[in-house]
DNA sequence: AGGGTTAGTTGCAAAACGAGACTAAATCGC
DNA sequence: GCGATTTAGTCTCGTTTTGCAACTAACCCT
């Protein structure tokens, strides 16, 4: 995969890895909710080399993530604000956040919390069922095609799926109860 | 910022990006998620380069995200397990995926679809508060200093979210009626 | 013995990145 | 009025990281 080919990719994840996918990109979003706006700002925080840093950005404006506009016209100056496509990588940011608190942490509890106005105490941002209201985890959902995947596809996918599974026999042989 | 520092920052957002922050990682982890399990099953299945491959995998297991056990010996071959930890950023790569699917669809839907056993029917996860149920958007959430945080720390980022909101007064003032 | 399978390693060329110098246009201090 | 400063970049160059293809290793099948 040669990276333009992402947008291709009949599968969402990888089509927003194409918008997000690397080293700087998410953290340029993380900084930009909360409240940076300019391009120096962006890069003393985070201390990305500025070439970088502007071709981030310009893809960001380019994928609708960021906005562009002038603040001020003598001289021109521009910031970099969140749309609405960007505000909705909230959720995006809440899950990275709470995976690497809950796993990657120094022992001194999480460097941030998520307070809920209304609630006004940390929380721990839960993703669940928007009909029953449970918690979402590997077992209790599946993922299945939908509209936008190719009946081909659908079925290449399927018969590969199968193959996968096959090998699982092999590997749970060797005397393991476990799941 | 020179990639290695990443664990050492105060922002859980900036460590999970550390270890899951590349053009691949997440792909991989996706590819588990879904089953996949061996080396050549993953790089058939994304294209990616073998060297590439080996170091990504190498880094999932020192982070813990991946498991590699061997599934025969003669000759010794092995296999990627997602851990426990692994399992967990499920709620990432749904998010990830929902993200997708609302701004970059191509107009036929989503190519896949999130089912939740019981109510068994398509589903968009909402990420809520797990106090009273609540969906979480930026303008109802505020981040807060946890306990991770050291004080010296804290105060310096209090001074610079001043200082940046100071800016956003110039930014308001052009005949914006906009938030 | 020859070919196939699986999980890599190695070497090299191409692309991306990082650091710092430099530019442009206007304002600030004096 | 003049040099320093601010802001948002661009340019250059040396280092890293990728991608690709060839090769290795250890075993199986026929």
């Amino acid at each position: 995969m040669r990276w333009k080919e992402a947008a291709d990719q009949y599968c969402s994840i990888a089509r927003a890895l194409g918008v997000l996918g690397d080293r700087w990109t998410l953290l340029i979003m993380r900084e930009a909710f909360s409240g940076v706006r300019r391009f120096d700002d962006f890069r003393q925080h985070l201390g990305v080399a500025r070439n970088v840093l502007t071709d981030r950005l310009q893809r960001l404006v380019d994928a609708g993530v960021l906005e562009r506009r002038a603040y001020q016209d003598n001289p021109p100056r521009h910031e970099y604000r969140l749309t609405e496509a960007g505000r909705d990588l909230n959720g995006v940011l809440l899950a990275l956040m709470g995976w690497g608190d809950r796993w990657l942490t120094d022992g001194s509890g999480p460097p941030m919390q998520v307070v809920h106005r209304g609630c006004d105490q940390p929380i721990t941002p839960a993703l669940v069922c928007p009909d029953c209201g449970e918690p979402l985890t590997t077992r209790n959902t599946q993922l299945l095609a939908g509209p936008g995947l190719p009946v081909q596809t659908a079925k290449e996918r399927e018969a590969e799926v199968e193959r996968i599974r096959a090998q699982h026999a092999q590997s749970e042989q060797p005397s393991n109860t476990e799941a």
